[in-house]
Formats: structure tokens, C-alpha cells, sequence
DNA sequence: TCGATTTGACCACA
DNA sequence: TGTGGTCAAATCGA
């Protein structure tokens, strides 16, 4: 698990400044379990603070444009390499582990219970996930149903893409927390069908670790003719919960680089007094942070999918750990009107994958 | 008032 | 026939 051996290296500071202070770790003593309760408990506890200084971060920035949008995009993606991670660790966790064949039964199991159902061979291509963030996958879900599934203890809820009626995007996805208990809870995430909501993007767009994907958003086919949606830009900077991502608000000319250098330097003096970086952290490092969450996500569920003994879900069936791509590089940007009836024209933005 | 979520009922599949 | 998946009216909240 060369991932895990990354994270685990980067919690024990080697080589660098280290985690230190009372919140971090400041040695990692015992055995390899203890070793990973450890750095899940770090990772849960900078997805929080990430969480926290996003809301602070919008806040102070609120109605200021690019720097709004850029605070917006670069901890989306900080919080985005903090669910890689657990992603990681979880897929890497005892706990994650399915059981073994001469484990004790629990005692109330004098009965056995009946066997899983069996998947609908209905020919939908699915996408079986473990994650601690199942709702933070950089989609614009809408919730249509909730259920209570046999032998489990926690319902199933049903997603649909937000735009599964204003451009018949087929996506699907549920979620149903993992019985147990993990900590951070764990979810089992299932998509269903591909998004093709992404129709229109642009064919190839540049890496946004290193430009913000500005280029990306100045492509004449990124926003309708006629462009600019001022009722879009107007939710942008509403309510919502954080779901609505508006990195490349009004992107068309290029993003001010200057605004932009303001920002993520202040971004950086804020995460090293976490001291989550060494003291050489810099802008470009920042980027990376981007960069190296798909990497990571690639690099860990491979190994882990060829030992064929990776996590499963309720019905016993293995989770493709594969599926950790789900959180490559993820667009959004506005288009369109701002109505969003159940009926109608749903949203105000639309997302396009940047890989594929 | 409008959009999102909840939840009971219904439907289709194993 | 039981269960998972979806529908749609009711409800909630901004």
C-alpha cells in the first residue's frame, strides 16, 4: 500500500517539520492499527478544520468575485484530498476488511440470515464506492427517495443528478451508511449510469492545479451564447450549504492572477499556522494538493483491488475500489437560468469532468 | 412562494 | 411474494 506508506510517512513528519502542537501528532507510537487510527484521526480532523475555514474563508469573502470563487475552488479541493485520503485509509482499514470465514459469529445468529438479494441484471453499468464523504463527490444531487433495507441499520437514500430532467442526465447514486462501527462513519456510495450532463464540455481542458481552470472557462463553449446569467451569479452567492461550487464564476477573460497570488498566499500562511505544510509550502505546493488527490486515489485502490480482498458492502458484494476516481478534478460553472422547479430548468450551474 | 426533502404507497424484479 | 427502487403528495425551510 504505497499510499498508505505515503500518508503514514507524512504523519511521522519524515523529512520535514512534521505535525506537532496539541492537536497534531507528535509521536506515532504501537503497532500498525494504532498507527492508522492516527492518521484517519488527522485526516478527519483537517477535513473539519478544512470545513470550518471554508465557511470562515466565504464568509469574509462574500460578494468579492474572483477571490470568492478562488477560496471557494482551492479548498473544495483541499476537502476533496481529505476524502481521497480517508478514502485510502478506510479501504486500508481492519475494520474495512469483509469477514473471514472463521471469524465467531455474533451470538443472535443462531439463525442465518437469508442471502443478499441479487443485483438486477438490468445492464447498468454501476460504480461501487467506500467512502467518509459520500455527498462531497463534486455532483449536484437531488434526493428522491429513502428506503429501509433489510438487515441493515441505516437507510438507503436515492440521488438523482440535479439536472436529471434539464438535460436528461441519467446519473444515479445511492448511499447507505455502513452498518458498524467505523470512525469517521463509512458509506457505501453506488452510481449509477455517467453523467451526460457533461455534453458541451470542452474537449480538453488544462490542468486546473496549475491555472485554476481559467482557459478552461474562457472556451466559447463553456458558457451559452450570450453568456452572462446574472440570476446564476446571484445564487452563486446564496444559500445552499456549500453545494454550489462557483470556481469559475465569470471566468471568460482570464482570472486575475494578481487577486488570485493574494489570496492562496493567505491561504498559505493559514495552513501553516496548522502546520499541515513544511515550512517551505508554497503556491505551487497549494496546486498540488490538487494534483496529487487523483494520483493518490489511482495509485492505492489498485493494489488493493488485485489482492481481490477489498472492502464489501451490505450484500457482500466487493467494492470496486477502483471507483475512487469519482473524485478527480470536478467543474462547475453557470449557465442558464436560475430556476430550479422540480419541473423545470433545474440549476444554475452544470459540471463537466475534466478527466475523461 | 418556491424549491428541497420526507415519507407512505406503488411497481417491478428476483 | 418479498424486497428494492421510484413516484408523488405532504411537509419543511429560506
Amino acid at each position: 500500500m504505497q499510499a498508505q506508506s505515503r500518508l503514514a510517512a507524512a504523519a511521522s513528519g519524515g523529512g520535514g517539520s512534521g505535525i506537532s502542537g496539541s492537536g497534531g501528532i507528535s509521536r506515532l507510537g504501537g503497532g500498525a492499527g494504532e498507527e492508522h487510527e492516527a492518521v484517519v484521526r488527522e485526516l478527519t480532523r483537517g477535513h473539519e478544520l478544512t470545513a470550518r475555514l471554508r465557511a470562515e474563508a466565504l464568509r469574509a469573502l462574500r460578494g468579492q468575485g474572483q477571490a470568492e470563487a478562488t477560496a471557494t475552488f482551492i479548498l473544495g479541493e483541499v476537502s476533496r484530498a481529505f476524502t481521497v485520503c480517508l478514502s485510502i485509509m478506510a479501504s486500508a482499514s481492519p475494520s474495512a476488511s469483509p469477514p473471514q470465514p472463521d471469524e465467531t459469529p455474533p451470538a443472535d445468529s443462531a439463525v442465518s440470515p437469508p442471502p443478499p438479494r441479487a443485483a438486477r441484471e438490468d445492464n447498468v453499468p454501476r460504480k461501487r464506492l467506500l467512502t467518509a464523504s459520500p455527498y462531497d463527490d463534486g455532483y449536484q444531487w437531488r434526493k428522491y427517495g429513502q428506503k429501509k433495507i433489510n438487515n441493515t441499520n441505516f437507510p438507503r437514500s436515492y440521488y438523482r443528478c440535479s439536472y436529471h430532467r434539464e438535460r436528461r442526465c441519467p446519473a444515479q447514486k445511492h448511499v447507505q451508511q455502513r452498518d458498524g462501527d467505523d470512525v469517521p462513519a463509512l458509506h457505501v456510495v453506488v452510481y449509477t449510469h455517467e453523467h451526460t450532463c457533461l455534453q458541451g464540455a470542452p474537449a480538453e481542458l488544462p490542468d486546473a492545479a496549475t491555472n485554476g481552470g481559467a482557459a478552461a472557462a474562457a472556451s466559447p463553449d463553456y458558457f451559452p451564447a450570450g453568456g452572462e446569467t446574472p440570476s446564476s451569479l446571484r445564487r452563486l452567492r446564496g444559500v445552499g450549504g456549500g453545494g454550489l461550487q462557483p470556481q469559475f464564476v465569470d471566468h471568460r477573460a482570464a482570472m486575475e492572477e494578481r487577486e488570485r497570488q493574494v489570496l492562496v498566499s493567505s491561504l498559505a500562511r493559514v495552513l501553516q499556522g496548522r502546520q499541515c505544510y513544511d515550512d517551505d509550502t508554497d503556491v505551487a505546493s497549494l496546486g498540488a494538493v490538487h494534483a496529487r488527490a487523483p494520483a493518490a486515489a489511482a495509485a492505492a485502490p489498485v493494489a488493493a483491488s488485485s489482492s481481490s480482498s477489498g472492502p464489501v458492502d451490505a450484500a457482500g458484494e466487493e467494492l470496486d475500489v477502483m471507483d475512487y476516481d469519482m473524485t478527480d478534478a470536478l467543474f462547475w460553472g453557470p449557465f442558464g437560468t436560475d430556476s430550479n422547479s422540480y419541473d423545470g430548468n433545474l440549476t444554475s450551474t452544470r459540471c463537466f469532468d475534466l478527466i475523461n
